[in-house]
DNA sequence: GTGGCACTAGACCGATCGGTCTATTCCAGT
DNA sequence: ACTGGAATAGACCGATCGGTCTAGTGCCAC
């Protein structure tokens, strides 16, 4: 086999381990339980990854490479308003989230449980944050030129907000096992950043 | 000894417990490294907590107390305007979490790690958020009724969105170890809700 | 066809996990 | 003074943890 990236065994486990990590976090999930899950020995998962934590990073990468995905759908289809792509983007992450059961956010899964503790994932998943944050913000940069928001808003300080704001609402979402959080959070938002056309 | 509630050993068990589990999480903090940390020998944590899920639980429940207390101190304070007091309780919160080291909620490190698996702390936590939005909509409702919030505005759901941005805001300010994002999710929180004085 | 390497396969390792057990200490009630 | 139970103390348990090691398999270059 080749080093084509797109090894099958490999994928499979970021695949599972992607759903895995969502559901019972970083030391929830045993390696022996991902390779049952997966069906792969584990001779394959040493030979594709350093170790555990080696692994857990590129199914964030894997996960990163699917938010650019949704962003690059989004916020690139002009024939929207500025605005409306952005609120796009949020609710197709809205729906992906319905698919796996309300089970919020992987960044935010595990930030939270381990950027107390790991720099390594502390700065990974900070940075994850920011370059979604830094997508929405040239976003609404079109929309404050556009007057879609107030010309003396500050685009980048925005797209902050909403990125955090969701993360909070993607863990109530969590816990309720529903979307109303998600909802009416976005609601609120496009409602107040002062939006003159829809 | 007595049970009078305030065994030494259990509440320095509680006390670490608490410093421990914002840090490491859930999983992340193995007995022994609590019991270390606290100076306490093994038999006293089990004479004291049935397991290890319950003693997280009691510490949440030692967490929530903190949190009535500071509701107490500033929801009822009627010397302010009810908008204010809702500010100052958050911003007394920002302060508790300067003092740890920006490490964000315990409800949110918790209720992110565990509520994928564990029902029982699922439930706990969501209930605590509930609470918490609870205590804050009464306020909300004496702004709106004094007209210092739209009179057609909803004070729960407001104030269910006010906890939820402001987890969110909590898990920035874990990764980045800094308050920036809780400052300024209370400023847009506070500017946008439509308040007419300060 | 064969040598070499990517990959599969799982037995095996020491360390640590959460939890149990027994022994001992300490103090209150009598 | 004695005793019963609360609390302390830590050795000990099987299970599981993340990770290593060796053996075997299949495929491609030559």
């Amino acid at each position: 086999m080749v080093m084509d990236g797109t090894h099958a065994t490999k994928q499979r486990l970021l695949d599972v381990g992607m759903a895995l990590l969502l559901e019972h976090g970083y030391h929830g999930l045993g390696v022996q339980a991902l390779l049952d899950a997966a069906q792969v020995p584990k001779g394959s998962f040493y030979h594709h990854f350093r170790d555990k934590e080696d692994f857990a990073l590129q199914v964030v990468d894997e996960y990163m490479r699917n938010v650019h995905h949704g962003l690059d759908q989004c916020l690139n289809d002009t024939a929207r308003p500025p605005l409306a792509r952005v609120r796009r983007f949020f609710e197709l992450t809205e729906e992906n989230y319905r698919r796996e059961g309300y089970l919020g956010c992987l960044l935010g899964g595990l930030g939270q449980e381990l950027s107390g503790v790991n720099g390594t994932f502390r700065a990974r998943i900070a940075e994850c944050f920011t370059v979604i944050s830094e997508r929405t913000a040239t976003c609404l940069e079109e929309a404050r030129v556009r007057g879609d928001i107030p010309s003396d808003a500050d685009p980048r300080e925005m797209a902050c907000l909403l990125v955090d704001c969701w993360e909070g609402a993607a863990l109530r979402s969590r816990l309720r096992g529903d979307a109303e959080p998600l909802t009416s959070m976005l609601d609120f938002y496009f409602a107040a950043s002062g939006a003159r056309r829809q």
